[in-house]
DNA sequence: GTGAAAGCGCTAACAA
DNA sequence: TTGTTAGCGCTTTCAC
């Protein structure tokens, strides 16, 4: 196949003028015919289109936005692009921001609260129309008008306790209030709560959920909250270790899909039983958790709603900058499948 | 309406005009501060860091690049952000661009080349310094230079049949060969491969080196390909019906990450024995491929790799843009665990 | 309906 | 060293 060769006279990329020039109209023309905002006399119009065609002009979307003031971006930060959560909800997202005609900046963190600060940073300097956030740890600092440096933000997930800011996340202390008593239905008492890291505000809330469950059924004294950090393999080395015990836990719940993740390895490792000596109770969902036997059961976080309120909430704020603040929540769902099962009381 | 000059008080975004006059100095001085290229005296300096400071002003990245002709940046394309395999290799790319001072623009087309076209028109209109693409379909078209409107651009994985362009990707044949060359040792000898569309480059080199070794060890009669589409369901759909038959294949050997996953819950389904009544042979790898049991083989493509050797293409190619046209590919390596195991001939 | 000209915010020349 | 000026490519007043 051969491509159509580019004029020779012209070594770089060619500018509106280099149009205007061969169309033998003024650049502002060329403008009109590009953004539609002004009527053009058709035969103007069309030798415009020709010389576009001709020249493969490709507008620069800089310039454009310089003086147009609008990018028509939204930036998004979240902690690891390699969790199913996060990767998920971006895709949500995508589709939301398509809808509305904008194009997604994405950059991921890896957890590290320093390159989230320098990702921000950058993003504003790019002028992004809005950014939506799942802050890595304590980043993000108060604000008065939901905005960083005048762009309109929502944070999502891990919605710290700052003030002034829009927020959409899940109703963490309800869903795993639900998690937890769903373990204890089934009779289990040394329920163990893997949590990752201190501080995270969305695995407090749910480790508080937790924690009421086992109060309200008089469990208080088999409370034991576990911190196994960021990534999986901590996860499993914090776990194994209680598992290891002789007064082990009966069932885990893991408070996020990594630590759901590093259970189960955990519990392989240890040779037990599953779900029989120990039962599982995840966090999020992924494809893989209905393949293999056992079946994960988990507490699932709504994506799509997660994506929808997250967007719209964007687009609310980006439309009235002093429209009151919303803290919005979403409902979780408990996916009660095999990892879970009842006590056989064989012991005491 | 009645526009005069904005007065030097007003409420908005800050500007290098507005540094300088605060610090006293011209707006050139407080560029040279803030790039450093060339020095400035040292209580001017500290007057234009206090005026930075109280006004916090950010630089304008958009007017920065605008004239200095660089972005700094480097747009990604991928297909499917969910997939573990692009968010893994993404973050390999993401190390490599931290490391040179580059920052990565994501976009994933969702297996759409109608999007993907329009994803690399936008990032070309952003004025990327770079382009790494996962091309989806036939979108990118013939090249030859190795540039997308004189972006210096590399294709990565996907290496269609496409002149012109850095490539890299795996050796996909001989993974597949060495593959199901395993298969073939543990006495499997109705061997169905499960590709996914028909016509993606990598998919089909995966085929032709499971076909090399299927005639190699005399099998040729027993040579199956199944297209399962680019999703798990259909994937699952597409193989179930294999595993109904009379005659179905003992082995499975899925080409990509997807068809892992179908192909897993397809033998599921049909409520077979696994590994026992039917071997399962993946693509790629993922974290829980070694939770639940049996864990399960693959062929696994080297991520790092993949990432460093696509990133100093893109470097080498943005130095020189007629540097010769290089189309570099790496190797796979068998994962053999406990999803393939010898085949027991109770049968024939 | 069209062309000319003035910037958007920044930096790289050149003067001073 | 520092200030001044002239654009980068585009859009948008204005005249015509």
């Amino acid at each position: 196949m051969t491509k159509k060769k580019a004029p020779a006279n012209i070594s770089k990329v060619p500018t509106i003028r280099d149009v205007a020039a061969l169309a033998g109209v003024a650049p502002g023309t060329v403008s009109n015919v590009l953004t539609g905002k002004k009527a053009v006399a058709d035969p103007l119009k069309k030798s415009v289109l020709e010389a576009i065609a001709t020249l493969d002009y490709r507008p620069n979307l800089l310039a454009s936005s310089l003086r147009f003031g609008s990018t028509k971006s939204i930036g998004i930060v979240v902690p690891d692009i390699t969790n199913p959560f996060f990767s998920g909800l971006v895709r949500e997202l995508e589709n939301q921001a398509a809808k509305d005609g904008f194009q997604i900046l994405l950059m991921s963190s890896r957890e590290k609260s320093a390159e989230e600060t320098e990702l921000i940073r950058s993003l504003v300097a790019r002028q992004v129309d809005g950014l939506i956030i799942s802050p890595s740890e304590d980043a993000v600092s108060e604000s008065s008008n939901s905005t960083i440096s005048g762009i309109p933000t929502v944070l999502i997930d891990r919605a710290f306790n700052v003030v002034g800011f829009d927020t959409v996340s899940s109703d963490n202390e309800a869903a795993a209030f639900m998690g937890a008593q769903h373990l204890i239905d089934l009779g289990h008492q040394k329920i163990t709560f893997l949590a990752t890291e201190p501080g995270l505000a969305n695995i407090e809330e749910r480790a508080a959920g937790y924690r009421k469950a086992m109060i309200e059924a008089g469990l208080e004294k088999s409370i034991s909250v576990v911190f196994g950090g960021l990534s999986i393999e901590s996860c499993r080395g914090a776990i194994e270790q209680e598992l290891r015990r002789a007064d082990r836990p009966t069932a885990i719940f893991a408070s996020a899909y990594i630590a759901t993740l590093g259970a189960a390895k955990a519990i392989r490792a240890v040779d037990l039983a599953f779900p029989d000596d120990v039962s599982l109770l995840g966090f999020d969902e992924s494809d893989w958790m209905t393949v293999l036997r056992p079946y994960i059961s988990t507490v699932e976080q709504p994506l799509y709603e997660l994506g929808e309120s997250c967007w719209s909430l964007l687009m609310r704020r980006m439309k009235q900058k002093d429209a009151t603040l919303k803290n919005q929540r979403v409902k979780c769902a408990l996916r009660a499948r095999e990892s879970t099962c009842r006590l056989t009381t064989k012991r005491e």
